[in-house]
DNA sequence: CAATCCTCTGAACAGATGTTCAGTGGTAAC
DNA sequence: GTTACCACTGAACATCTGTTCAGAGGATTG
């Protein structure tokens, strides 16, 4: 009974990291909730989803294709970059797969990958309109 | 900042000047398209919302308040992070809305702020079993 | 073949991002 | 009051991002 802090335990002793933490913690909820933390391993891949995802000019990007495919220079022209920036830009979208690309001629056309996207940008847009 | 490249000479820019030299460009494609591309405004609030969920940190915070309600110092814990780096993180979250928080004695608990969230991460994480 | 166009790539640089450290404010316990 | 704790903040620093520039790779045209 040395400390009256709460309900049911409590104590210290770090969940399972040896380091830093020895200040009172409430450990039953940490203990409850950290099996339900993301893995570092998908935490990084979907970091990397979202991303993609958070840079105005790549949005514009998306916003264009979504209207239809279209190849760099007019993807350029369409949202007023150079065309090596969107060049750029395009390689990070391709390797979140958030885009296709098929070459015809000297041209390169790119779409839109599939249509969780649309769900995606749908959803967010509402939640910013609150 | 300046308005990009202008070494040769014609060629992209003059897209919204109704010159009729469709030397380089698509002309056609591109106007149809330019009018549906996001504004630059809402590319950037949405860029700044995605821009809060890219960082694996703040997913795997996010994911331990889908639990539940938690304070910071156990958050903390839970992400094994050091307790300044968490409440910076925090901000970020809630300057996007995604947490809320109350102050309930010495501590401050924070929670998931909505349901789109959850929405939102179900469709990433499908998109990203494919 | 050479010339031209379209796209991609790598290097370099400016700006943004995330961590740690040190210090502050507010609340509760002594 | 003093002390201890929890959370927030600002500064400094290392790292990551995105742009431009210069040039290379592929494909078509004359």
């Amino acid at each position: 009974m040395a400390n009256s802090r709460s309900t049911e335990n409590s104590t210290i002793q770090a969940v399972d990291a040896p380091s830093c933490d020895e200040s009172l913690v409430h450990l039953d909820n940490v203990r409850q909730v950290q099996p339900e933390v993301l893995s570092t391993e998908k935490a990084q891949r979907m970091a990397e989803f979202f991303s993609a995802l958070s840079d105005p000019h790549r949005l514009k990007l998306l916003s264009a294709l979504a209207q239809q495919e279209l190849c760099v220079c007019d993807l350029a022209a369409a949202v007023k970059m150079g065309e090596s920036a969107v060049s750029h830009q395009l390689r990070v979208l391709r390797s979140q797969r958030l885009v296709t690309y098929r070459r015809q001629g000297r041209n390169v056309y790119y779409g839109l990958a599939d249509d969780h996207i649309m769900t995606l940008y749908r959803e967010v847009a509402q939640h910013l309109d609150e």
